[in-house]
DNA sequence: TCATTAAATGACAATTCGTCATTAATATAA
DNA sequence: TTATATTAATGACGAATTGTCATTTAATGA
């Protein structure tokens, strides 16, 4: 009776083996340097078969993606929780993406490469996913406003929403300079400074 | 006997219109959409033709990129020259980003797409200038954060150098998000205020 | 006028993509 | 167990596109 069942994770299996294969092949190499050939050997596939389980070349990018965005989803959350204070959780948090960064430096150009291509949801419904996850940091970011607001830690005259955006956006930004960790640290010391109640 | 001379300028003339017809068809249809032979056809030039002019798609990219470069380099000395204290001299640069970016999106994306890429500088010798006009733009605001600091506008504990890359790197991110009027404004606004002296 | 140099051409090989008719494997029913 | 149906996998194929290079065309100047 579990068949269908059974054959429902052999397939989810070997979809996550294919992107095992691809990720490590494009970390290395970078994406215009891998063929579909190449992950087809390395699967151990035809290269047909590959498109049973994406669409094409792209859907893969996006399904790796979209892994590292989970795992910096749970950066966030974990930054999030264990701040204290509203500008503390703010800080844990640009720390947090430093920290993805630093572990996880495929993953990190991957999410940089996919956002820049700009795929829409007509023909990459997984970008739903995508958005959600995205929403869901985002929204973190913007409690820890909320609440440094209301608690005294962040300047009351700071708007969440625009200081929550453009401080991942810049926190984004100076990353994507392969910058050293003293750079790093100023950048959060002055995007803090820029919101912090000092009074 | 200048025959070779005026060789030189209509080479210079017909790589000139290469790079305007590509510019054109890149803007509209972004890199992947367009074909050397899209090229080949509007520039009235058989395919291999552009390969005398150009080492590869890449190569007149990258060629477009300097143009947009080099604008927006002139705006960035506009600002820098109007400025009367450095921190005005500042706050006019980074709305020169800004409005490079409204009035050339087409040069703003390909200048983007080009650093993402990351050219290396054996492949590609161009990238010396790119490298070299980068240069010079990050000059000018160094200068205008030594100035500020020296009579008392920028804060006296601001790093320059530090300063100058992330403001730069972060102007750039957020713009990067397609923002309103508004967010870029605020975004400005909420830099300064990390660097000024309010003392 | 004619030989030499420079510029332009387009046919070619190579790469890589995504498709699809066919084959193989697996599950279900008799 | 055997036959049938369903699901998965294959790889040959056509299409698109790239960069090269031997050949042709045009311009120069002796």
């Amino acid at each position: 009776m579990s068949t269908a069942a059974r054959r429902e994770r052999e397939k989810e299996k070997r979809r996550n083996d294919i992107i095992d294969v691809a990720e490590r092949l494009f970390f290395s190499r970078g994406y215009d340097n891998v063929t579909m050939e190449d992950i087809a050997r390395e699967t151990e596939l035809a290269r047909g078969t590959l498109y049973l389980y994406f669409k094409n070349k792209d859907d893969i990018y996006i399904a790796i993606a979209i892994r590292g965005l989970k795992i910096l989803n749970g950066l966030f959350r974990e930054g999030y929780m264990k701040g204290n204070t509203g500008i503390e959780k703010i800080k844990l948090m640009l720390l947090a993406v430093y920290d993805f960064y630093r572990k996880y430096p495929g993953y990190y150009t991957t999410i940089g490469n996919m956002q820049s291509r700009g795929f829409n949801k007509e023909d990459y419904p997984e970008m739903e996913e995508v958005e959600s996850i995205h929403g869901d940091s985002f929204r973190m970011v913007l409690d820890a406003f909320n609440m440094g607001i209301k608690k005294g830690t962040v300047r009351s005259d700071v708007d969440p929403a625009k200081a929550a955006f453009i401080l991942t956006a810049s926190m984004q930004s100076v990353l994507n300079t392969s910058p050293a960790d003293e750079l790093v640290e100023y950048a959060v010391d002055m995007m803090l400074r820029s919101i912090e109640d000092t009074k």
